[in-house]
DNA sequence: TTGTATGCGTTATCAG
DNA sequence: CTGATAACGCATACAA
């Protein structure tokens, strides 16, 4: 049985309120009274109750994660979403979110209904979902995307500058000489995708290299699209001397691919990726890749939503943070041509 | 402002309390009422208030998930946690834990002491911490460990079978013909790495292999001491023929190492791991290694967890799931010797 | 089958 | 600077 701020008040021989005060960290407390108190808060091993404190703040302190899948980039952002959220104080609560689960949905309906969370971090491809955006627009509870697929104008997001980054790896990759660089690309409707995609054409066309539609595969920037999508590519007339993975997971199976067929990375084909996963670090060779910036993608989500709780207007609600290259051991010259 | 159970009450022309009964689906209400009250409760779109529930019941309906790292397997506990704790309309409440981190430790305090939290969730290495297990004792809150590194007699745990799945593993490795088989050894002192050596001296034992002190080699169980430890392995007078990560984390550095030395996989060297890490199917060759059964552990410890809370004791508090090989690629017959 | 009154442990109001 | 008292929204013992 738990000690109650009563409790406290009677050993300090002072009222609940003033117990309050000091627990509270306000002001016009005197000295010798909040030292009174404050023994008494230890003797008496005092922790005030959380759900009292919820029940008559109505607020949940609580933030909602919603995650898709657990992937490592997802693990990334939770730790630095538990990290951040607690320095504020908050509680952080996971939650699936499968657009073709019912349950799921219903769930976090209920979450929201119940004012059991005060806001969310939404993480791809959550925001594509339409139920979803639309409950949220409809309950009105303040929320902020990382890395969203898709960006509107009014919803507050932080991400990675996609186009920026792809821009440098194909201009890396053509500084090295290729010039036969295929795409792998993500889920055409994705901004994410097109972003990358741009970036790529961008760069090529920067330092005039035609662009072939053919060298652009579909990969949907997973694993087994990218496997497939590189057994293609290899099996053309012209095949790439560099493939350019829209993502981490597309160009790791690339990777396996190319070692399936006995071709060698990086001298018969360079490959890298986008997103700086952990294991690309762990592949042979290393992925060179372009890495987006989790860490601090989060750290600045968290702060826009905590000053949006808050009730201020936050700087800036849509942040585009620079990438940077990661080169590793996947990239180098392209081959020698023998025509 | 959303509603509340007064607003339905009046509205339904009725009391609260029948209110109350119809929401917790309590019997002892006549059919008309209940659908006079359910009617009222949609148009007004009332949803209980949790944090109300929470404080009058004395239970923070949330459960903690302990985490020490945001890895695979983790992810993998996460997904399922999530799953099975919220049919059981628990919130998940999830909690990085670092010994050497002091804001860590009294947050977990805090929110055990605060009521936050009705029960705990451990995940490893954090049950071999000295002051979170004895923080979790003295406070009195139950928990449940998975895949614990070390086991007591008293605390409830589930876990898979480590012996029997190293046991496994290396009696196939033995039928493939190998009998100089490396073991990377994980932690020293940690129940789980004894467990998986135990297995692997077993099947030596029973299949008359020597067994041999300097073919087992610390790994630590991670990338980098998988990856030093095959570089020494491999430079020994007489190289192993199999490498069995005790991890599938070391066994991934190992196949790095061997990439890198330009050792064949598994066709002079084969390599097999432990955990099962969806990431181990994406590697070249695909790795063969132990299933831990993550689910099932999940599944059950929640089992535990939830009848531990409801006040019955739970049909076994220290579960053992059995292990199953996987096996693909990186593994073969060895080379054939010749001297 | 239904309703009334009381308490859960805080914070907040406003008077002292 | 301090304190009595009223919310907060729900559950629950007990009465009708």
């Amino acid at each position: 049985m738990p000690a109650t701020i009563k409790d406290v008040a009677k050993l300090a021989d002072c009222s609940i309120k003033t117990v309050s005060r000091v627990v509270n960290q306000e002001p016009h407390v005197a000295e010798a009274t909040r030292e009174k108190v404050q023994s008494a808060i230890e003797t008496l091993g005092y922790a005030p109750n959380f759900s009292a404190r919820r029940l008559v703040q109505r607020k949940a302190y609580m933030i909602c994660v919603l995650l898709h899948e657990a992937g490592f980039y997802q693990s990334a952002v939770l730790s630095k979403v538990l990290d951040v959220g607690y320095q504020h104080d908050y509680d952080i609560l996971i939650q699936t979110y499968f657009p073709s689960h019912n349950r799921s949905k219903e769930k976090l309906a209920a979450l929201i209904r119940e004012k059991r969370v005060d806001g969310l971090v939404i993480t791809p491809p959550c925001d594509v979902d339409r139920y979803l955006t639309e409950l949220l627009v409809k309950s009105q509870v303040p929320y902020v995307q990382i890395t969203p697929l898709n960006r509107t104008a009014e919803v507050p997001y932080v991400t990675g500058d996609d186009y920026q980054g792809a821009y440098l790896m194909a201009e890396r990759l053509i500084m090295l000489g290729h010039w036969r660089i295929a795409f792998l690309n993500g889920p055409r409707n994705h901004r994410m995708s097109i972003d990358r995609l741009y970036g790529y054409k961008a760069a090529l066309e920067m330092y005039r290299i035609p662009f072939r539609e053919r060298l652009v595969m579909e990969s949907l920037y997973n694993f087994d699209g990218g496997y497939n999508a590189t057994r293609m590519a290899m099996a053309m007339d012209e095949p790439p001397t560099a493939i350019f993975g829209g993502s981490d997971s597309a160009a790791i199976g690339a990777l396996y691919a190319l070692r399936e067929l006995g071709v060698s990375v990086p001298k018969q084909v360079s490959v890298c990726g986008f997103d700086n996963l952990p294991q690309s670090q762990q592949t042979w060779p290393g992925l060179s890749t372009v890495d987006h910036p989790v860490e601090a993608i989060v750290d600045k989500a968290i702060e826009i939503l905590m000053a949006i709780l808050a009730g201020h207007e936050p700087d800036s609600r849509q942040v585009v943070l620079p990438c940077r290259l990661v080169m590793r051991g996947s990239t180098g010259a392209p081959p020698v041509e023998m025509t």
